[in-house]
DNA sequence: CTGTATCCCATTCGATACTG
DNA sequence: CAGTATCGAATGGGATACAG
């Protein structure tokens, strides 16, 4: 009897666990822009704030701001202030961490890129 | 010169699949709860709203009930009605599409899971 | 150039009640 | 059992202005 609720409870919190850890992913390239963010500092190197924003040419400065500083508390980018021209400049990277997201950012893109061909050509052949 | 401006406009559209593509992608599982049902769908096979809602104990009736039917509308999950004694009896299953999700969703499952593993070590050994 | 504060709007989710 | 309608609360993001 006591191992019935036991196991009913490992079950319980394996469950939970489950949800918690996918929840948490999502969580970390749920914010507007963040996977862009991500895939670019990726492929191309270090960027500073004005870079990525240009990259973004929709994303309020506002926006863009919180979503670094938040890919920052998660540990998945880096961020370093410099100086360019004796003006402040700040450089944007990922960290090893954030790197680690990449093959799931990569089938993220590529599943969606099989899916839009595929419901475009069903669309056309309606 | 119109070549440097092809290129551009290519690059832009490219640029713009790129991002669509990320973003439709998460789209398909940034609802609440979506993420879970795919995964119980998957591994419980076919269930039964009354099923998923059990799963599910935090769950809204009515927010579970809008989380199916989009999945239902991007061709994620497929509804079928019966009859279990006598009464109405709804069963929800993956579609083959739904099915090509889930190498991501393990992903994110054992991306979530090392990481919280990760910053719990580091939190104890502070 | 980079970042923050404020205000507003839109969307999403929860609670509840009602239908077949 | 399964689903919808309505309302209120919370959240996220856009516009703008301001600061170092």
């Amino acid at each position: 009897m006591t191992d019935t609720v036991r196991k009913y409870a490992l079950d319980k919190i394996q469950q939970k666990d489950f949800n918690c850890a996918k929840e948490y992913t999502l969580s970390m390239f749920s914010g507007k822009y963040k996977i862009v963010i991500l895939y670019q500092l990726h492929y191309d190197g270090e960027m500073r704030f004005g870079e990525i924003q240009k990259s973004l040419s929709n994303a309020t400065h506002k926006v863009l701001s919180q979503q670094l500083k938040e890919l920052g508390e998660d540990g998945l980018i880096d961020r370093k202030e410099g100086l360019v021209n004796n003006r402040k400049a700040v450089f944007y990277s990922l960290t090893t961490t954030g790197e680690t997201l990449m093959p799931i950012i990569e089938m993220v893109f590529s599943w969606g890129t099989k899916r839009l061909e595929k419901l475009q050509i069903d669309d056309t052949t309606i």
